[in-house]
DNA sequence: CTAAGATAATTGGCTTGACCAGTTCAGTCA
DNA sequence: TGACTGAACTGGTCAAGCCAATTATCTTAG
């Protein structure tokens, strides 16, 4: 019975169900303050069962995107000027997120540098080494590669932006499902990546903010280069 | 084997199942990096259906509290750091916040000193006007000093990064509610933002990004210092 | 005896179907 | 006319089951 969604094989279920609502939100089809059909209707729209619907409502909920009303119905968040930005005319949203993350990291790194501690370095270097192990064991290190950027943001000492250096990592703020968690870099990619990380490393290490920085800027545009070569779309 | 949860309470009961794992992974139960017991386990041992434990896993999921691994099980995630201002125990958020909207608003603006558009200073101009009349009035211009950090973000050009911004300004990182949200500034308070406002604005005007950055550092460690002021607790 | 492969549990992912509990609103009756 | 009521919404929750990925176990070939 399910025809829309489905393909089963990247993302989990209900993130595909939100990001979808998103689009359909954002595309204007839900204006603000309006009512989505009921959860019941939605869901064979979408071609997905009720529970699933309801899981991907939760994630809306939570990011503010939706308001749930017991008996009454799932609404669109009605706060003005909310999508001022949505016509950007700039580049999509894979080049918007790896700049954001760029500047967010960057910034971020810059009091990492002076406030890393010995045991950070220790935890970083521990997940370097893990990294290359997975790395030349074929498999894609890409729990080290989040763990190592939320390591390095939680180095800052600042909980709020190591949040937010994990949400971007995880693509939760691109507005319009963008999805590029593909990720199907080959080996070789994969090392050019660790050797970024390995230099973002040695200034910490370093305790030298602008160099960190400097590395980090590096590191997350030869990302965005690696992304765009391997997603042609 | 149940009753535990239960209590009629107005809360969705997600939201409480999600609140009751958060404490028994704050309290010990669960340390970082463990294997909570399995789904259908879980829910019997919490006294809830599986759907309703998988809805507040996701909620969990969500704000990073715990990973799920399919054909695998749920692991609380291995973040040594940080879970602090959740508990209550130690009430840091308002200097966290307060220094994440520094480093990335600090970030942004270096990008919107270098992109803004003529437009985009006529709305800055137009929303600073507003914002004088309404502290003239004796009003609290909360939704001008909103407007006006959100459309220095967009002026980046970057629908991302505007976006953290939105999220920083109302406090939608901060986890449960902390709300420090009160803002009972005086008209004198309020008086001197606008007028650090004004001085970013500025820099903007002369397309200046370190000195813009460096007034909208200025702008959030005076705004932090106000709300410490008023905010003894 | 060891290591590689096949197999059986175990675990999360998703669906169907049902019933309960607030909310809405139109039809009813004073 | 207007307050009331109850049916028809709506979301909230639960139960049981099957599928798919992972992991643990056991078998078997070397």
């Amino acid at each position: 019975m399910n025809g829309s969604i489905k393909a089963a094989e990247p993302r989990r279920l209900y993130q595909q169900i939100a990001d979808q609502i998103r689009t359909l939100i954002n595309g204007g089809h839900f204006p603000a303050g309006a009512r989505l059909p009921a959860e019941r209707e939605l869901a064979q729209q979408l071609g997905v069962s009720r529970p699933s619907l309801r899981e991907a409502l939760i994630a809306l909920e939570i990011d503010g995107s939706v308001e749930i009303r017991m008996g009454s119905g799932i609404y669109v968040t009605a706060e003005p000027e909310r999508r001022t930005w949505q016509t950007g005319s700039m580049g999509e949203s894979p080049v918007e997120l790896m700049e954001a993350r760029a500047a967010v990291e960057g910034a971020v790194i810059l009091a990492a540098a002076a406030r890393v501690t010995p045991e950070g370095l220790k935890s970083l270097r521990q997940i370097l080494d893990t990294m290359r192990v997975e790395i030349e064991a074929g498999r894609k290190p890409l729990d080290q590669d989040r763990l190592f950027h939320l390591t390095v943001a939680t180095q800052s000492g600042n909980s709020v932006l190591a949040h937010i250096v994990g949400d971007l990592f995880d693509e939760r703020h691109s507005p319009i499902s963008a999805q590029i968690r593909t990720r199907f870099e080959t080996p070789d990619t994969w090392h050019r990546a660790l050797e970024e990380h390995e230099a973002i490393y040695a200034a910490l290490e370093a305790h030298d903010p602008l160099l960190a920085q400097a590395m980090m800027h590096a590191h997350l545009e030869e990302s965005k280069r690696r992304w765009m070569e391997n997603e042609p779309r």
